[in-house]
DNA sequence: GCACATTTAAGAGTATTACTACTAATAATC
DNA sequence: GATTATTAGTAGTAATACTCTTAAATGTGC
């Protein structure tokens, strides 16, 4: 437990130095270029999360900003855009977090248990990172990334990378699979089935409680999927 | 071959004089009492199709019908209660193909493997039942179905019982797992990460390949999913 | 066959939302 | 200090979501 606070505060001072990347045809001004466009990420995650994406408007940000819709407009093109955003950054984050808890462990099996316990950790404790609340962001992420690519744009927008980031964390969990089984030939679909189940255990646990096995605290979801996978991989 | 399309006979007939139920609080006015009702929810399913349900919008269904926003208010109080009946509606469908499919097969596991050989049915070929285009339909539940309980509304949604189709289905399938191997105690998960599994590997098929290894033609994706809920079961 | 009640759909509106063009204020550079 | 970019605010328009009222059609009893 120690060792692992000291990592966390190493990478946090790493962190600090640095930036997660996104598409920048996401935004038309990059919100990290000023103070109000960090107000509009930081904010605007707070109000998705409170009354949801379909009730977010333009207006309502702008209002709680204290500023004005053809303000937002400038970052971005719509809330779309800004979903769109948050989702492509939460992305970079975990592949980050995925990274650093997995160098260094030899047995590829090993590897994806760590992996997995990573896609499926609580991100609790108001843990920040710059500007962005990556506690509520998980939550956003659960409830509404779907919404990212199921929509009649998601060619268009696969076309110009809106979904490389993740793509990237699906090739990582992706990779370590076919380390463990060479012969398996199904890790990608593997990978995004232990995603979205994640987030939808999550979620139903919530809400839907007689959809899943998992209790609100989600205790055995990680163990759950890392079972499920070692037994597919063993076949 | 033979056999199952005397099946498939024997069933249309069956359900030519029966009706699939849906919960009455969806609609202000039971869209199979009219034939303006009717084609709402036809033409509604095809536009949908076409355009997605962000886009969709009563004036452009009313337009298309010939018809009046106000008359389609008098049926659905919203284009979400649309989605939820449409949905509710499907998963009615699914349970009577799945009560139909597995019935007479005493082997547990044979009946799990033929009930997921049912949700991952590819529902080709027009095939209609009364006014529903039920292969448009599996299109539409594929993209659009998690919107239904994606939203703020999930919780008072719930309450009412709209959810309660999915709920059935989940429940029949989780209990020949649990006939399986009666020390599991992950069905529900198990099921729920299967179904939703399905609907995503099929999209991604269609629209972001890198994420999947089933082509467009889902031709492994039963077989994936029946051998992985047999490795997890026995375990 | 006609009065009356009910059903059915259309018309006409309002409030909100999505988005844009233009203008004022501020900051940066020469 | 003048000029030029940058930034944000004002004031719109068009489309959308939703409601209230009215007209037409249908059905029912006597």
């Amino acid at each position: 437990m120690v060792s692992r606070c000291f990592a966390r505060r190493i990478m946090n001072n790493l962190f600090g130095t640095m930036q997660i990347q996104v598409n920048e045809k996401l935004y038309l001004k990059d919100p990290n270029s000023s103070e109000l466009g960090k107000r509009i990420v930081q904010e605007g995650l707070i109000l998705i999360d409170e009354i949801g994406l379909e009730s977010l408007t333009f207006r309502k940000l702008a209002k709680r900003l204290e500023t004005t819709e053809s303000s937002i407009y400038r970052y971005f093109e719509s809330k779309f855009k800004l979903l769109l955003y948050l989702t492509s950054w939460y992305w970079g984050w975990l592949e980050y977090q995925l990274v650093f808890a997995t160098t260094n462990i030899s047995d590829p099996k090993k590897r994806l248990e760590v992996a997995i316990n990573v896609l499926a950790q609580d991100v609790t404790s108001e843990e920040t990172f710059g500007v962005m609340n990556v506690a509520l962001l998980n939550r956003i992420v659960i409830s509404e990334s779907s919404k990212a690519y199921l929509t009649k744009e998601v060619d268009d927008a696969n076309k110009v990378g809106f979904y490389s980031g993740y793509k990237r964390v699906v090739k990582r969990v992706s990779d370590i699979m076919t380390e463990a089984n060479p012969t398996f030939c199904f890790s990608h679909t593997l990978t995004t089935t232990i995603i979205e189940g994640i987030h939808h255990q999550k979620y139903f646990a919530q809400h839907l409680p007689s959809l899943t096995d998992i209790n609100k605290k989600s205790e055995n979801l990680a163990n759950f999927y890392t079972q499920m996978a070692l037994s597919v991989l063993d076949k």
